[in-house]
Formats: structure tokens, sequence, C-alpha cells
RNA sequence: GGCUCGAUAGCUCAGUUGGUAGAGCAGCGGAUUGAAAAUUCGCGUGUCGCUGGUUCGAUCCCGGCUCGAGCCA
């Protein structure tokens, strides 16, 4: 590692919680460029019901992969990684300081920690591996790596079946490998600096019903209508669905917009979940 | 005004032939290295509308009251 180039600095929090804001703070006081951590607005055309900021905020402080994939493509915290990669270098290469912002807490943790030494998803495989029941799934597991099955949660399809994808992939042991990447993965923390922004549940709420509000009011709609071809990695983005929805006049938008921030709410639990355990990020108060 | 039905968790409702009650959703907590705004595990949070009566014991049975829905006037 070069210590002459400047350290990034991590702006994490779940969603609505002004982490937009607070990493053009830092930016402007580091003179720092801002890096997209977030899943969504990674892509173009989700602009609004990803809440990317807005192009008066891009205007003030450089930004950096927002809108970069279309909305066709899809992505993975692999991928991602591979983007974002480069652009930190090359900010940092300008002495400048990279401020890393978004709530997707994978994606953040492979910049932080790395990716193992794992085999990226195929997508056939993953199709036939769907196919099969369950049972199926965890009994192969169990015969192929019963150490790996030990430690997957096998009531979770998804890991079971990512779980038997690394072994049949590699051919090897899926536990092995993750073992490797748990080695030298355990001292990273100490050298990383970043922020959570922590905000009271009913606060978080409020903001996140606000920005609902102000979605619907402010073209999410029309910028969902416009959609044409979403792969199925994007078509997860909270909102689509139910905009859509409302657009095919299924639901009426009150009930549109409940089911918006129900989701959301839902979304920034399992968010504060995940940075409570990055206990290398520091807590930050705002003020309302 | 009369009759009927309903009133149980934050919401929609189930249930107890009388022994203080349980589902879904919401909510809360957890897991989570290539689908992650995904996926998944756990947790019931309650003056059973109010008030008398019967009973060893009432959320349940009976009376009255209140509120809501419907029907008849």
């Amino acid at each position: 590692m070069n210590h002459n180039l400047p350290l990034p600095c991590y702006i994490c929090g779940p969603t609505a919680s002004g982490k937009s804001a607070l990493a053009l703070e830092v930016a402007q006081r580091l003179d720092g460029e801002i890096v997209n951590a977030d899943a969504f607005q990674l892509y173009r055309g989700l602009e609004i019901v990803s809440a990317a900021p807005s192009l008066e905020e891009r205007g003030q402080v450089p930004h950096h992969l927002y809108g970069v994939l279309d909305p066709a493509e899809s992505a993975d915290a692999g991928s991602y990684l591979r983007l974002a990669q480069p652009v930190i270098g090359e900010i940092q290469s300008r002495g400048k300081t990279p401020v890393i912002t978004g709530g997707s807490g994978l994606y953040l943790k492979f910049l932080t920690h790395g990716p193992a030494p794992l085999p990226t998803g195929d997508a056939a495989l993953r199709a036939a591996l769907d196919a099969r029941p369950l049972a199926d799934l965890v009994a192969q597991l169990q015969a192929l790596d019963p150490l790996e099955a030990a430690r997957t949660a096998l009531q979770n399809r998804r890991f079971v079946a990512r779980a038997l994808e690394i072994c049949l992939l590699t051919g090897g042991l899926a536990s092995g490998l993750r073992d490797q990447w748990a080695a030298q993965t355990r001292e990273l923390s100490a050298s990383l600096r970043g922020y959570v922004i922590q905000r009271a549940r009913d606060d978080l709420h409020a903001r996140i019903a606000a920005r609902t509000r102000a979605m619907l009011d402010g073209g999410a709609l029309e910028e969902v209508a416009a959609l044409v071809r979403v792969s199925p990695n994007c078509e997860k983005a909270i909102g689509l669905r139910e905009i859509r929805a409302l657009l095919a006049g299924d639901i009426d938008r009150a009930t549109c917009e409940g089911l918006i921030n129900a989701a959301t709410r839902q979304y920034a639990k399992r968010q504060e979940s995940w940075f409570r355990r990055e206990q290398w990020l520091e807590p930050v108060h705002p003020a309302l």
C-alpha cells in the first residue's frame, strides 16, 4: 500500500439518513470526490426512485459511478468492485480523497475487505439449482462439503444454492475458500476510516415518508413508465413494482405510497443491522 | 324509534362447548462475500368496548349501556 495516497473515507447509514448531504460536506472539507456505493444508484434512468444525488449536488463536487449501468445490465458485488477500484485509485492518484458513500453493505464490504477467492455467480447453474427442491440442494451440499453445510443457514435457499454453486464451479470446497478469505481479512478494519449515520427510528421513518412522497410527486411515475428493458437484478428496486401497480390502476396512490414506505423501512432496518456489526465505523448523530 | 349483526394485538380477523387468547400483515431483534433495495431466522407487543348479573372462575352465558354496519319504520 502506498502511504502517500489519501485514505478513502466511507460514509454509511440506512436509506434516507442523509448520506448524500454528509458526503458532500465531508468531500468539501477533505478536498475529496464522491464515489457511489449504492447498488441501485449505479443505474441510469432510476435516479428518482433510487434517490440518487441531484444534478445540483453533483455540480458542487465531482461524483463518480452514478448512472453508469443500463437497467438491462445486471451487477453484483464483484462487478461493482471492478468498477469502483480503478475510479478510487484514479482519484487518489490526483491527490484527492475518495469519499465513498452508499447503503449497500455488501458492496461496501467488498471495497473495504476485498473479495473472497470465490467464483462469480453462474446464471445457467443458478437456474438449474433454482428448479430443484431445497431439500435436494441441502443434501447435495452436505455430501460435497459437510463443513460448509454446517455453517450455512439451510432454510435460506439463496445461501444453500450459492454454497453449492461454489463447490460445483470450483470442484473444491466452499468452506476452504471462505476460510482463506477470513484469514487474510482479519486485521483490515484497523486501517479503515468511516462514519455511519445513526438516527432515531421515528426520525428515520418520518424522513422515509417525506422522501417517498417527494419521489411520487417528483416524477417517479414518469421515470418508471419510461423504463424499457430491466434486468431481473435491477427489477428489485424498491418502488418499481409498487409504481407499476399504480400505473396499471391495480392500487391507488395512497396504497402505493404505503407499500413503498413499508418496504423502505424494512430495508433501512436491515441496513442498520449490517452497519451495527461494522465496528470500525464511527457513529454520527446529525442534528435534525 | 324497532330489529339484526359486529366490537379481541398497531391493522385485518380467528378462537375459547366457561379455566385470562392466536394467525396474517405491520413492528422489533439477528444472520448475511458475487442476486444484497436480495434472501433468511427468531420475537406476540392484549383492561378480549364499558357495566351489572349468574358462577369456585366470565373474553365466552344473561341484562343494560356506548360505538359502528345493515335492514325496517
